[in-house]
DNA sequence: CTCTATCTGTGAAATTTTTCACAGATAGTG
DNA sequence: CACTATCTGTGAAAAATTTCACAGATAGAG
């Protein structure tokens, strides 16, 4: 039916979406492009361009207003019912990830948690039921879960990935030093440190214009 | 002189870079676009072309001299001379990141650490020195670092960003759920996790085609 | 109601990025 | 050396994305 909204507009409105609810926090009711302009770096005319493809808002002298835009954004890509996930591997960066509170305020519930060290389980806690890594295809399955945060070393995260995908996973966050690019359509997001510093440190060294 | 090299095909390459660094380690000599397209997902006439702006490069029957490449790219972004880091915030995140082992494996090290919890600071047990928050632009620039890891509470994420500005900062790696868009021509990466599970939750739900 | 100041909405132009297709390069074989 | 199979390199075409510029919408003031 209606037009595809491109990939990069689905990213600027997303962090789009972050600062609205920053926003929001802070009883501010309206916001024009060119606010958001100022705090996200995103040019006026494109965070215009991107929320025209979404539909039609009401918007005043003012700009937009925060509740309208935010509901805009969070309908098109289906906020309302957030998706449920499961982290497998439980080391330091595992448990953090487990235990920051980020994810419950921005409403989103782990639903279980595996490891392969099931000495280190037993020890830990947590409200999350924790379950050893084979058991990942089942519970996945039963538990009707979305998507998989990895934090597994490097050399299990591929064999990590395929379990998760046996399960009916849709997504991936990989916090593993490895590219992934399983087969099926997953989409997968790599999101580990040093790659993140090359990045930055590539960037740095080539912006000299 | 040259032509500058689009963000995009750096971003790839840095990728690409990463998979180079895994085939070195596996003792693969060569490798050629398809074989990078089918572990990265990039198709190969991207790499190609991608790889063809950085200058000469001899390639064979097999595709290319995995070392030459993975130097090409390297003096293209100066990962020869590794950025210096920090970190502030080490609650349980930022300790993950700097107790992390990927980060001395990819050559990257940690000059300083912040808190403004001395008394936290004092209980850890760690090689690279913390100093409370409030010194950050004074040791940014006594230990030139290059760039800062943002591990703090969201509510501090600003102002954390504009003390490692003043310190002469070049680029951020920001780990706090708040969008960071300072004035001055800082890089930032934000690499939040509800943000990456937002975007993904978007990307799923608008995949269908 | 009219005037004014402030924003958005959007087709069209400009620019950037990706894709394509095939000439040219390489190495192994007899 | 000639032949072959396998890749890369790259200008040109195609597609996607961003930028622009200005008409139209809104709300407050007189």
């Amino acid at each position: 039916m209606g037009k595809q909204i491109p990939e990069p507009t689905i990213e600027r409105l997303c962090k789009v979406y972050s600062l609205l609810g920053r926003l929001k926090d802070e009883d501010i009711a309206t916001v024009s492009s060119a606010a958001i302009e100022k705090e996200t770096g995103i040019p006026a005319h494109t965070v215009r361009k991107d929320i025209s493809q979404l539909g039609s808002i009401k918007s005043g002298k003012e700009g937009y207003r925060t509740d309208d835009l935010m509901k805009l954004i969070s309908m098109t890509f289906s906020f309302e019912i957030p998706l449920r996930a499961c982290i497998v591997g439980l080391d330091m960066m595992g448990s953090a990830i487990l235990n920051s509170t980020q994810l419950k305020i921005a409403g989103y519930e782990i639903a279980a948690g595996f490891d392969s060290n099931i000495n280190r389980m037993e020890m830990m806690n947590t409200d999350v039921p924790l379950y050893p890594t084979y058991e990942i295809p089942e519970k996945v399955r039963e538990l009707s879960i979305d998507f998989g945060i990895i934090a597994v070393p490097p050399e299990k995260a591929k064999e990590t990935a395929e379990k998760l995908i046996k399960g009916g996973i849709k997504g991936i966050i990989n916090y593993s030093p490895v590219i992934l690019n399983p087969e099926n359509n997953i989409i997968v997001r790599n999101i580990y440190l040093t790659e993140e510093i090359r990045l930055l440190s590539a960037l740095i060294a080539t912006e000299d214009k």
